[in-house]
RNA sequence: GGCCCAGUAGUUCAGUUGGUUUAGAACGCCAGCCUGUCACGUUGGAGGUCGUGGGUUCGAGUCCCAUCUGGGUCGCCA
């Protein structure tokens, strides 16, 4: 580059104190204003932006000034001017001044972008990930990216002064059953076998701690072939950590100080902790969720006790046949929902996987309900008192013989109507432990139970007995961090005891040789002297997202891939040679 | 794999029951004028494979079928 202005001040720095100051500015051209004989320009770079004023008294530079466009890279050298008052723009924060241009070198002459390089742009996300490096000069993402690289060093500032070790594993590891699709990279060296990119990093850091490194973490990619949500990518950052000599509270207290310090360096926001915890068992009967979103009430409540013995036969046979009947309380539901509108709730819930909605609308005229000629005066109040019902409110009710499926299509419910009713405070952050997980979960595809978190975390000390006549009841020393009813990250302590590992997968109805061939080299370092370990990882972009208020991951990654899993900028994924293929030992067929 | 929404100028959109001429508007772009703009103003101009393919029809941006692309969602994501 043969520019002889050299940059020695940014756009967005200069205030009222730098008159007078002669300064040399380089960045992207955001607007230039053409009055005849005088040219303002916007100069932008990754600071912000600050007006240039080119006038006849330096010729050179605003003949120059005549040929640049927007997003132009142009370097200038001027004097920091004071604005009269009323050329004043209060608007920006470098308003109250101005650079008077006496020399202008265009460093890069630029095409005229698709759209604005502005914030609440209106165009369309496809035309923005095709044109990703112009979306990204748009101030909103710049701030996105400043922002998720403070996360980033936070989180190692915090870490470090803990004790503990980055270290990175690798990306071309073996392919281990159970979980997501594995993404596969065919060897050159070894025709016929494969890597696979890893889904976590889970079994090397628990070789880790095998290895003596007692605290590791790492900021570590990690990839699942299945399909792309708002939420999720096919690569995507975790932030891995595991300890050694460490148990339930020990992880639990040490992860509340990280979201504590890195929360508040980053968003300002005081955090308090400890955060609130609750079994997986209560959110469930609470919420309907393994993940609650408690920024609202709008609890649901049992009721299968007092309608047990009714004559609302879908309420009590029910409830005799295993089941459960819950209800929640819409607060002035009755008051917004018409009859009609109530039919398309219970419709919704239908979607939601119940078989229907049962209602009472507490009226001024008294009780409004399809369902209440089935009770008995004292039954109905009963309910309603349950629910604390007050005039005005909508109770809804899901039963089934079904308990699971009573308490998730209700909290899926709830969701829908804290958002159709706008109940939900963005500006709260609401941390929250979800602990005891269940330790299996019995597949119906696979006509045996699998492991609910992975085959490698501990059971509870006193459900370990249970292994082998009820696996469904044992619990697991699992644990959920939930931020706003997201699953932020999750961990567990470990299976330390070669002995009971072996025991988990004979559960999980591995055979010996299975286990041996797909984790036989971890089985093997358990063998040498294993130290109780447990750890946590969390979904990085999804934390950022959240921290951010975005609505989807996308526009925290700098080069995130559509829902078809390719990236429109790159054109990623695309054919390739048929030499590569042939050195791959790869034949394809459509 | 299922369901839903969208695809018309560089961008965002309008385009009625299928028929008003050469498919419009705004912003952007290009050219002229303009010394205090900051959404500069002003005069003029250029710009279209109506996603793609097929079908119905005298006639299709509009109706039908298929397909592609982007988004949301269910399944899936230990």
């Amino acid at each position: 580059m043969r520019n002889k202005i050299k940059r020695n001040c940014y756009c967005g720095d200069l205030r009222v104190e730098h008159e007078g100051k002669e300064v040399c500015l380089a960045g992207w051209v955001q607007t230039r204003r053409d009055l005849g004989g005088l040219i303002f320009v916007d100069l932008r770079d990754r600071s912000g932006i600050v007006q240039v004023v080119f006038n006849p008294e330096h010729k050179e530079a605003l003949k120059t000034a005549d040929k640049i466009r927007s997003e132009y890279v142009i370097a200038v050298k001027g004097k920091v001017f004071r604005r009269p008052e009323e050329n004043v723009n209060p608007k920006i924060p470098t308003g109250y001044i101005e650079v008077m241009g006496n020399e202008l070198e265009i460093l890069s002459a630029a095409k005229t972008p698709p759209f604005a390089i502005e914030d609440d742009v209106k165009v369309d996300e496809s035309v923005r990930l095709k044109y990703r490096y112009l979306d990204l000069r748009r101030p909103q993402m710049l701030r996105n990216v400043i922002f998720r690289s403070k996360v980033n060093k936070a989180i190692r500032d915090f870490l470090d002064a803990n004790g503990f070790l980055e270290i990175e594993t690798p990306i071309l590891t073996k392919s281990t059953p159970e979980g997501a699709r594995d993404y596969l990279v065919p060897s050159r060296l070894n025709p016929g076998e494969f890597y696979a990119l890893p889904q976590s990093p889970q079994l090397f850091k628990q070789i880790l701690m095998i290895s003596g490194m007692e605290r590791y973490y790492q900021i570590a990619r990690c990839f699942r072939d299945e399909d792309l949500r708002a939420d999720r990518q096919p690569e995507f950052t975790q932030l891995d950590m595991e300890m050694s000599f460490i148990d339930v509270e020990g992880v639990i207290t040490l992860n509340e100080k990280l979201i504590k310090y890195v929360t508040e360096k980053v968003t300002g926001t005081e955090i308090e902790i400890p955060f609130p915890r609750m079994t997986f068992k209560q959110a469930m009967e609470k919420y309907g969720s393994d993940k609650p979103d408690t920024r609202f009430g709008m609890e649901m409540v049992d009721i299968s006790h007092i309608v047990s013995d009714s004559n609302f036969k879908v309420f009590s046979q029910a409830v005799k046949g295993g089941g459960c009947v819950k209800g929640l309380n819409i607060k002035k539901g009755g008051e917004t929902f018409s009859r009609r509108q109530i039919d398309e709730l219970a419709e919704k819930a239908k979607e939601f996987g119940s078989k229907g909605l049962a209602w009472i609308n507490i009226t001024l005229e008294g009780i409004k309900s399809p369902i209440a000629k089935f009770f008995d005066e004292k039954t109905l109040a009963k309910i309603i008192d349950a629910l604390q019902g007050e005039t005005g409110d909508l109770i809804i009710f899901v039963a089934d013989t079904n308990t699971e499926l009573v308490m998730t299509s209700l909290g899926s419910m709830r969701i829908y109507l804290a958002k159709t009713l706008n109940l939900i405070d963005k500006r709260k952050l609401n941390f929250l432990w979800v602990t005891e997980f269940p330790l299996l979960e019995y597949s119906e595809d696979e006509k045996r139970f699998v492991a609910k978190h992975h085959p490698f975390t501990s059971p509870m000390d006193e459900d370990i007995s249970l292994l082998d006549k009820e696996p469904a009841k044992v619990r697991a020393k699992a644990y959920d961090i939930i931020l706003n009813g997201t699953e932020l990250g999750g961990g567990s302590i470990r299976i330390h005891d070669a002995a009971l590992q072996k025991k988990m997968f004979e559960t999980l109805g591995f055979s010996q040789e299975r286990a041996e061939n797909n984790f036989g080299f971890l089985l093997r370092a358990f063998e040498y002297g294993t130290p109780p370990h447990g750890g946590i990882a969390y979904g990085l972009d999804r934390m950022i997202m959240l921290l951010l208020g975005l609505e989807s991951i996308r526009d925290c990654i700098a080069f995130p891939k559509t829902q078809n899993a390719s990236c429109l900028m790159t054109e990623a994924p695309g054919e390739v040679d048929i030499k590569q293929l042939k050195e791959l030992h790869v034949q394809v067929k459509i």
